[in-house]
DNA sequence: CATTAACATATC
DNA sequence: GATATGTTA
């Protein structure tokens, strides 16, 4: 197994969850911009969690709920349970238990907060692929996979089509999505069997059936990312939100790190991201390879994961 | 007073 | 084991 290939990982983050907690209390707040508050006498109490609706009229975490209403006149505003003038996060994290017992039945899980939890996926993909006589996927079974650099411009999404391009103006996300599955499954069914790539694609598979078996049986709804390692997975599960799962194949990572600020890898979003910014001058990820791991190590020591 | 709370890790 | 520091949502 090739380097760094060597497990397929999942992080599985719930979408604005203590929005989707009080949403399903009470149904009047389903599909309409609001948020998670705490406190009230202040500006009407701090934001903690926005939905997808509210997001869209620039509402956003840490915002006073005062201030969020001129951007959003008719948000509705849930508030946390108070117990001796603290906010009490009692309810969430009963919430939560009810994920973690679902998402437990597919994989062990680390969870690392509230909303988050992070699997080692490879023996359960093991298992499956086993199980699998064909050893093949059906693209309908990927229906809220996103694969992070596909489709790949310049090539067709199947063999007997040689007229059909990769056009953004005429394709919508959702064909687009489709496309790029089907392009990827084309291309990573051929080579090597049980090869790193089609190991995330089972790992995918997995994390499908996981997300629909917590939505049916607590009605909440989250995004995923799969891939080799944590930090990965964590940066895969943010490029389609919310509802939506990313494949972060190895291959892709080095044209999205091309354009990705060193501050969206997860750990680096606060001062270490800075001063690698700053002492090396550097503003993407991708811009880290011209330096030797020698050179990282020096000023970055060795306690910090170099 | 005006985020705030949770969590992980380093340090004493 | 307590306390400080860093990071995230």
């Amino acid at each position: 197994m090739d380097y760094g290939k060597e497990r397929v990982v999942a992080l599985v983050d719930m979408d604005c969850f203590y929005v989707q907690v009080e949403q399903r209390l009470n149904p009047a707040l389903r599909n309409t911009p609001c948020v998670v508050a705490q406190y009230k006498t202040w500006k009407g109490g701090s934001i903690i969690a926005v939905s997808y609706e509210a997001r869209a009229h620039g509402v956003t975490r840490n915002m006073w709920v005062d201030d969020a209403k001129k951007l959003c006149p008719d948000l509705q505003v849930a508030r946390v349970r108070e117990s001796h003038g603290k906010a009490d996060l009692t309810h969430y994290r009963e919430a939560s238990v009810e994920v973690i017992e679902v998402m437990s039945r597919f994989a062990v899980i680390e969870r690392a907060s509230i909303d988050e939890a992070y699997m080692d996926l490879t023996a359960a993909v093991q298992q499956r692929w086993k199980n699998m006589p064909d050893q093949q996927i059906n693209p309908c079974l990927l229906r809220t996979t996103y694969i992070q650099g596909y489709p790949q411009s310049g090539q067709e999404p199947s063999a007997d089509d040689d007229s059909s391009q990769v056009d953004d103006s005429i394709m919508d996300k959702e064909q687009r999505r489709s496309i790029g599955v089907q392009q990827w499954l084309a291309s990573s069914s051929i080579g090597e069997q049980n090869s790193a790539e089609m190991q995330l694609t089972v790992g995918a598979l997995i994390v499908e059936e996981m997300r629909a078996a917590v939505e049916k049986h607590t009605g909440f709804r989250c995004s995923a990312g799969i891939s080799h390692n944590k930090v990965l997975a964590k940066l895969a599960c943010g490029l389609n939100k919310p509802n939506r799962q990313t494949v972060l194949p190895l291959d892709s990572v080095a044209e999205l790190f091309s354009t990705l600020p060193i501050s969206k890898i997860r750990n680096l979003g606060g001062k270490m991201g800075a001063s690698i910014t700053e002492t090396l001058g550097v503003a993407n990820m991708g811009d880290l390879t011209q330096f030797s791991q020698a050179q990282l190590g020096q000023h970055f020591g060795e306690k910090t994961g170099f």
